[in-house]
DNA sequence: CAGAAATTTCAGTAATTACTGAAATTACAG
DNA sequence: CTGTAATTTCAGTAATTACTGAAATTTCTG
């Protein structure tokens, strides 16, 4: 028995599936994510492979990535047998772990690559060179990492005010000035 | 005639097209960037060919590739027919063009597709749910991007005195409240 | 612990994306 | 305008990634 879309939910599952075949996550593991976040139920795999004619092979590997980006929360419903999974209600709580699982896989590695080859030594005037972009690079990264640190430490109300602040990031800084005064 | 990399540059490049490949872009234009960023002087079609044992067409189209994201800049050397192509000198310029690309090719397509499911009436219980949802990601993402946008105002030294500020965002919250007072 | 339900694994195949070489086009020097 | 150097296009092929179905494994129930 399939659990057939409506077209509004169906829209936004395959726009984000889209979507994130264009991040690393490809096509069909976006739409069971879209899925799940838009449903206020768990699911269970056969529902997932129904609703999008995915077999159900493909939906037990989706939800397996989807459990190693820790996107989703497995839960035993009572007197089910089967297995549920779900999305976090707060989409702020997704996003933070969005940003940062994708730290951890993408960019920790290239700082520590930097790091390693920022180590050598320049045998020669293109490598003294190449190395200082790789300084900058290293130095922007880190900076652009903390950032996102911070970032995770708020939650959404902190974050809509330190955003409505004026709405420039600008003043913040004037504000600073101002402040130290 | 091939100029062959040194091993330092050769680790670099190598290590950005695996990461480029993580992202949209393509392994071997993340490669052709990563040189053209670490090389001093500007690289015609044929050296970057050479260099990476790259078709010359490939090269080609990674070049237009790199164009239509705005990352190269083309010039000619004086002298010389063949067309030279660079990267910008200054890391956050490139920073800067990726996080705008990427906002056009993802996140404002985002938007326009919730923004529209949004207008719709929902049918159902299940579709109410789902917009609400919808409008959650909706109003989040339209934070984050006004952030950048924000960001993108910043010049290098500004965007380090902002993330120096005692490391902690949420002190930049402290200091609007005791500013405030 | 036997049997059934559910899940996972994985080899094979399908689909997509990336890359090349040859041909066409464009840009330029004389 | 002609010939040549440089670049681009594109059809074909290679490489990669995604997906499926069948079989194996695990999990649970009685």
């Amino acid at each position: 028995m399939v659990e057939p879309l409506t077209p509004m939910i169906q829209s936004c599952v395959l726009h984000f599936g889209e979507m994130g075949s264009r991040w690393g996550i490809n096509r069909t593991v976006g739409q069971m994510y879209a899925l799940l976040v838009l449903s206020e139920e768990p699911l269970c795999a056969d529902q997932i492979a129904g609703a999008l004619s995915f077999s159900r092979s493909n939906v037990s590997m989706g939800l397996k990535e989807l459990q190693s980006w820790e996107l989703v929360r497995l839960q035993h419903i009572p007197g089910e047998r089967k297995e549920f999974y779900s999305a976090p209600d707060d989409v702020w709580e997704i996003a933070k772990t969005l940003i940062e699982q994708r730290r951890k896989r993408e960019i920790d590695p290239t700082l520590s690559t930097l790091r390693g080859l920022l180590l050598e030594q320049p045998a020669n005037r293109k490598e003294e060179y190449a190395q200082a972009r790789m300084r900058d690079m290293h130095e922007m990264i880190e900076m652009l990492t903390q950032w996102t640190v911070e970032i995770q430490r708020l939650n959404q109300s902190n974050l809509k005010s330190l955003l409505k602040l004026g709405g420039s990031l600008g003043k913040v800084l004037d504000m600073k000035d101002r402040f130290l005064k």
